[in-house]
DNA sequence: CCCCTCTTCTGGATCGATTCAGTCTGGATC
DNA sequence: GATCCAGACTGAATCGATCCAGAAGAGGGG
């Protein structure tokens, strides 16, 4: 067994506090005291004060949690959740926190759970519609946090953006080239219909906020450009990956009358869209595909893409729960996107 | 402030054991109690027992930490490292255990409090050749521990490669393909010697003991071809990414003689070459690169790289930390690797 | 020589739970 | 009717520190 810090103060013949001291106030004692504390505890295996014991007296932990609404090490697949993760880790770095990843089990009560036994400061939840009500289970805790999620309440901090207008951008793009016949693709879009091609009668049936709201932007575009929502088609993914992308496409028929454009809701299942695509030869190679998010690999791909700054979502979220805005209607804050063009979107080809 | 297990207790009109019970211990009441507790704990607002004061008490916390040796939000911008991650959280999901990422500050005495402070069972160390004693820090407070160090200590838990000889593997794969002069690219070469092209008179100069082992195992690979050391080039990055690989390679002039290949001792390394070259028109087309790692970049890409399991070196890392094996001595664990061979690579051009 | 201040150190209360050896109650057993 | 027992609940000790009011002693000023 370690040694505890009492041992080291009956060890060295003071007090507990004296020793405690020398390791946290150090102007409180003498240097030379101070000195012959370090030595014995040292000597001693006295491994320094004990984290646990310490957050508990002083009622801070210094560390922040991190929620992934996915599987965590689901997270990881999508490089836009990578980069506001890195963007997190940056804004902690400069404040001397740590960052506690918490895995939450599938179901509510595993996930409830999962929140309430986490050690940490405050937290940032990560794209939630806040599903599982896990946002309630933090507000219970007393917590401090920020959202990204696209159903702020009045009073929460928040970060994102515009995402119906941002969705737009990407599909008003595709109608100014010309496109009509579209495929929108992204991830679960009606949970329990399955994968693949799906009929959604309608947009507010969709119950993931960002999907939702992605999905009424294209519906604006769509409709300004005479395209019913009822014409356009669906794809549901199974996960938000490259290969989940690419199957659900596998699943579009090519059809007397094919679809000459893939919109997708992340760049990961864009560039599952161009696999398939492309492993679909020449036909294949003239469908139009638009991603969202422009992560790192988006650019090599040719993926034109809304960009949305990763990074600073995730250092500005950091920052929003390590300084509090003193003007508690200061606390929402929504990022620019861009629309960025490159080669994997072009004007409807002549059949 | 919230109220704590005592103030239910006080409303309840129960004694502080039974509330606890109520919570951690349903077995130990009636379940008609337990309902009361429960209620009026919701209703006072009481979030659950206090994650802190419980891990004090029971003696362990339920997360374990995660050590880079680089800057944490660097860390993530090698993809790598990302699927190491990815491999330690699924492992942890398993276990009901969340990972604290705990970034490093520079400098000694920083990192050591830092690795202190950590409130954790367990530590997970990424690829560290214990750079400022990390791995005596931890040793120091007692807890379990997994390194992927080239260097691990005899009685530690260790998963890794064998660096040397995968290298070696793919510095072959160069010289077969009748590669003679060729440029070394690593990250932090020699940390004092600045960035591009150096000089390196020994191998075993480079203080980062991966990068060594690699050199070394290139080192074999030429010498075997004829190659003396001091023929071959020498690139140090200025850190472990693309950009910086890009950088490193501009550094390499044409000269008489120009290098035919580069041997990059990462996959974001030589992805930057590779960006650096094909920028450099038809000339720097030509030559060969090679990686290491084989992170998802890489095949779209087509580069020639040395694979190894990088989500499974993250699970055998944490299985080794959550379940030690019963003999001590099957605590290290050797992945294996395999050369992967792409289009980067190719035979030396007629000149 | 007394009073005051400063520095250095101490003791006890406290953070918020969990644990374990009991106590108490009501009912079954012989 | 005494004994035993299981079930339900309690109390005090404990985890390992930090904090704060205050004591002891040294030095300075009047």
């Amino acid at each position: 067994m370690k040694p505890t810090l009492q041992a080291v103060a009956e060890a060295v013949g003071v007090s507990r506090s004296t020793v405690s001291n020398a390791y946290g106030r150090p102007d409180q004692l003498s240097a030379e005291l101070r000195q012959r504390i370090l030595d014995t505890a040292r000597q001693m295996g006295y491994p320094g004060p004990n984290p646990t014991a310490r957050s508990l007296r002083r009622g801070f932990v210094g560390a922040i949690g991190v929620l992934f609404t996915s599987r965590l090490s689901y997270a990881f697949t999508d490089a836009f959740a990578v980069r506001f993760l890195t963007g997190v880790a940056e804004a902690a770095e400069r404040h001397d926190s740590s960052l506690l990843l918490v895995p939450l089990p599938v179901g509510l009560a595993g996930a409830r759970k999962a929140v309430e036994n986490a050690a940490v400061d405050g937290f940032c939840v990560y794209c939630a519609g806040d599903e599982g009500g896990i946002i309630d289970t933090i507000r219970g805790r007393g917590l401090p946090f920020v959202t990204t999620s696209a159903r702020p309440q009045p009073g929460d901090r928040w970060v994102g953006i515009d995402e119906r207008s941002a969705a737009r951008s990407a599909a008003e793009h595709l109608t100014a080239l010309g496109h009509r016949r579209v495929a929108l693709l992204a991830h679960d879009v009606l949970p329990d219909a399955g994968t693949g091609r799906l009929r959604v009668a309608n947009v507010t049936d969709v119950p993931h906020p960002t999907t939702r709201d992605r999905l009424a932007g294209v519906a604006d575009a769509f409709a300004a450009a005479g395209v019913a929502w009822s014409d356009l088609t669906v794809l549901s993914a199974a996960d938000n990956d490259r290969a989940a992308g690419a199957a659900a496409v596998r699943a579009l028929d090519a059809g007397p009358e094919p679809c000459t454009a893939v919109l997708a809701c992340s760049d990961v299942l864009a560039l599952g869209a161009l696999d398939a695509l492309r492993a679909g030869g020449e036909e294949g190679r003239r469908v139009s595909v638009t991603g969202f998010d422009d992560i790192p690999e988006a650019a090599p791909a040719g993926l034109t893409t809304v960009r949305q700054p990763g990074e600073e979502k995730g250092r500005t979220a950091a920052a929003l729960l390590f300084d509090p805005p003193a003007d508690a209607s200061a606390g929402q804050i929504q990022l620019p996107t861009t629309l960025v063009v490159r080669t994997s979107s072009g004007p409807v080809p002549r059949s």
